[in-house]
DNA sequence: AGCACGCCGACT
DNA sequence: GTCGGCGTGCTC
């Protein structure tokens, strides 16, 4: 291939942060020159009158005639980004239709995503001076600095054993650094993780699973589906070991709420390498020391959440996506991915098998493996004794209520507590109550800032009846004393929260523990697990979201009452009916995990509901094949594809005025000979105002997925370019799972 | 997205 | 007389 001539000078084309579909050339900083080689390397460059740190995306000829700016840095002695990182990175930029710039920002943490350097990943020691090894003698004899210095003059000490043994190290080493005794020295990481320990023996079907995961050799998604307590988790390790033997490395991506410090010390007991882990939780300068490990190669096991599919993977081995049909691996704004799709694109690319792992799989898995596009792997026996637990029905039809509990209900808890068990009551609402009513006159607070169709949406009343919090927008107020309307004093909170509950069972099982379980209460790190170990076996009660639905054992957990399962059975969301069937089976599964025989209530006012009967006397399966049926007749996903084009406005014809344009860009861009694609709307967001903003959105739904995005792809720059366009704040959401 | 430039209302 | 509102335009 040509190289370009001496008088069309190679410029360095650059993919910046900024939501503009399309790279910037620059030159190259002086003394440098613009060859291949640079692609994949971040670059500082000048932009407007500010600069930016962006990512070298190709060589090339400048596109404009424009007066080229030079790039003033490159940072990095190697491209942080090459080979099946990029190619993935510039196929998500395609998918998502975003600018190349912005996609490569959101995989990168924050501090290498702001240019500092790739950081050094290499453990820290402490060491004698010359002057320290004849000088120590002279410390005062009781000090930390004295103490200190006697551990190192065997040798250097690694700042992780100092830790364990000297408290106040810290101090000591600073004292001794000042007088030039002793100094930080960098060390070669060092696996410090314990010796591998053997696992159980896996049972026949956990077997099989290990072995089809090993034969695979290259890439292959393997859906693995197993009920709670069938041993996922077990079939994970020893495929994780099998990569680690073959000298591979290993992602393995969990749910937000499915990183707890009990899923991390399995795996490291287990694994006998150091376990990399990656959350939100961590710090930024953390998180960018486990990238760059990855990127070095050396952290072998990284196990993370949504974000981590971002990670690099030079020597990859296995992918595992535990709980895949789990909303949160859904990016719900800026670049609106999907970790578990990605971490699939990834795999084939990276020609390495990848375990997708759930006991509920979503419909879209379920119809790839149905298909013969994914391996179907089954694990239909739970682990040692344990039993399915029984599931019924609790039919609450004109059944008089406490706090949402029918008296048998309430009998069931009373029985499995005597019984020395411990219950879990869940409702998928956090607060005190749903709403604050006035009994004299009917007025209810409303969020100022957000309405539903039908009208604006209630504050929930928050901490035991003080305060009032909208869910939707995170507007709060204090409780009014007195009814704004009528000045009634007769305000009462109506509906049940998970706080109303825990208040009415503390006081109908007093001498029993209740313990409250959702956001408020666990926002602490380890918030969870401490609230769980004070607890232990003892019998009691547990009230809680969402949040209890997995993760924790817990052994002694005899009884599960679901209350509120009627709010996801007419829901207009196409997706309600599967997120609630997961959702009783998730949380059935948490009882009876141990010898103990588990029972599960779901109280209702549709007995005879399909979802419910389906779940009862099928299963996930029964549920999931109906559900399919449905989705196929009405043309829902996984049979048709769907974008949705969202916009926000301080006026609703801004948003308005502008999907009408976009639509009509669409439609221009029509191609008579492709496969057909619906526009519905602009509609009304099923949330029409939130925030104080108006929300419209257009939804485009295609048989073809290649339709849909070339019709996209046709129409994107002329919807960029539109006026309209800069009266609003808009988004496009490829597989969108919300369509509020 | 940022940031500047630019043209119209209430303040020292 | 100025500070500041956000409409419009641009970023190699």
């Amino acid at each position: 291939m040509p190289g370009p001539g001496p008088d069309i000078p190679a410029c360095l084309q650059v993919a910046l942060p900024v939501p503009l579909p399309r790279l910037f050339d620059y030159l190259p900083p002086e003394s440098e020159r613009a060859t291949p080689a640079l692609v994949g390397h971040r670059v500082r460059v000048p932009f407007g009158n500010r600069e930016l740190v962006g990512v070298v995306a190709g060589i090339g000829p400048p596109g404009t005639d424009a007066g080229l700016r030079r790039a003033s840095a490159l940072p990095d002695a190697e491209p942080l980004f090459a080979g099946e990182l990029l190619d993935s990175l510039r196929w998500l930029a395609r998918y998502t239709h975003a600018p190349l710039g912005e996609v490569f920002a959101t995989a990168l943490p924050a501090p290498l995503r702001a240019g500092e350097p790739l950081p050094d990943t290499h453990a820290w020691a402490w060491t004698l001076t010359e002057a320290g090894a004849t000088g120590r003698d002279g410390l005062r004899k009781a000090g930390r600095p004295h103490r200190l210095a006697a551990l190192l003059a065997a040798g250097p000490v690694d700042e992780d054993r100092l830790e364990h043994e000297l408290d106040g190290w810290r101090e000591a080493a600073r004292a001794l650094a000042r007088r030039g005794y002793a100094e930080r020295i960098a060390v070669p990481a060092v696996a410090r993780a314990p010796a591998p320990a053997p696992g159980p023996e896996p049972n026949p079907e956990q077997r099989e699973a290990i072995d089809a995961i090993a034969r695979a050799g290259g890439f292959a998604p393997l859906l693995l589906e197993g009920v709670t307590g069938s041993g996922k988790t077990e079939v994970y390790l020893h495929a994780i070991a099998d990569c680690l033997a073959r000298g591979r490395q290993a992602l393995v991506l969990v749910p937000e709420i499915g990183l707890t410090p009990q899923t991390l010390a399995r795996f490291r007991a287990r694994l006998g390498v150091p376990v990399h882990a990656l959350h939100s939780g961590l710090a930024d300068g953390e998180r960018a020391r486990v990238w760059a490990a990855a990127w070095r190669g050396e952290a072998r096991v990284i196990v993370g959440t949504r974000s981590a599919v971002f990670i690099p993977l030079p020597e990859a081995g296995l992918i595992v996506v535990d709980e895949e049909h789990d909303a949160s691996y859904k990016q719900q704004d800026g670049i609106r991915y999907h970790a578990r799709d990605f971490a699939l694109v990834r795999g084939k690319a990276l020609g390495v098998p990848v375990l997708l792992g759930s006991a509920t799989p979503s419909l879209e898995t379920l119809h790839n493996a149905q298909a013969g596009r994914y391996a179907h792997l089954r694990l239909r026996r739970r682990a040692g004794e344990a039993r399915p637990p029984a599931v019924r029905v609790l039919d609450v039809r004109k059944r008089p209520l406490q706090a949402g509990l029918a008296p048998e209900t309430l009998e069931a808890i009373g029985a499995a507590l005597r019984d020395g068990g411990q219950v879990l009551v869940f409702k998928n609402r956090r607060g005190y109550a749903p709403v604050l009513l006035c009994h004299d006159c009917g007025w209810s607070a409303q969020c100022p800032r957000c309405s539903t169709p039908a009208q604006s949406t209630p504050l929930t009343v928050h901490a035991g009846g003080g305060r009032l919090l909208c869910h939707h927008c995170g507007h709060r107020q204090a409780k009014p004393l007195a009814c704004p309307d009528c000045a009634s004093l007769a305000l009462q909170p109506q509906g049940i929260g998970t706080e109303r509950l825990e208040e009415l069972l503390a006081e109908r099982f007093a001498g029993w523990p209740v313990l409250r379980i959702d956001r408020g209460t666990t926002q602490r790190r380890d918030g969870l697990a401490r609230l769980l170990a004070e607890l232990g076996d003892r019998p009691g009660i547990l009230v809680g979201t969402q949040i209890l639905a997995k993760g924790h054992d817990l052994p002694n957990l005899t009884r599960v009452v679901v209350v509120g399962v009627d709010e996801g059975l007419f829901s207009s969301d196409f997706r309600a009916g599967e997120k609630l069937a997961q959702q009783l089976i998730q949380v059935a599964g948490r009882a009876g995990r141990a010898q103990r025989a588990g029972e599960v209530w779901w109280q209702t006012h549709h007995p005879e509901h399909r979802l419910l009967h389906d779940l009862i006397n099928g299963g996930y399966d029964s549920f999931a094949r109906d559900e399919l049926a449905q989705r196929e007749a009405a043309g829902f996903p996984p049979f048709a594809h769907l974008a949705l084009l969202r916009a926000e406005a301080q006026q609703a014809e801004a948003a308005t005025a502008f999907l009408r344009a976009a639509k009509a860009a669409l439609l221009d861009a029509a191609d008579p000979a492709a496969p057909a694609l619906d526009l519905h709307g602009p509609l009304t967001a099923p949330m029409p105002r939130r925030a104080g903003l108006y929300r419209m959105q257009l939804l485009l739904s295609s048989p073809s997925r290649p339709a849909l995005h070339a019709r996209l792809d046709a129409a994107l720059p002329a919807i960029h370019a539109l006026p309209e366009a800069r009266r609003t704040r808009w988004s496009l959401d490829v597989d969108p799972v919300d369509l509020y």
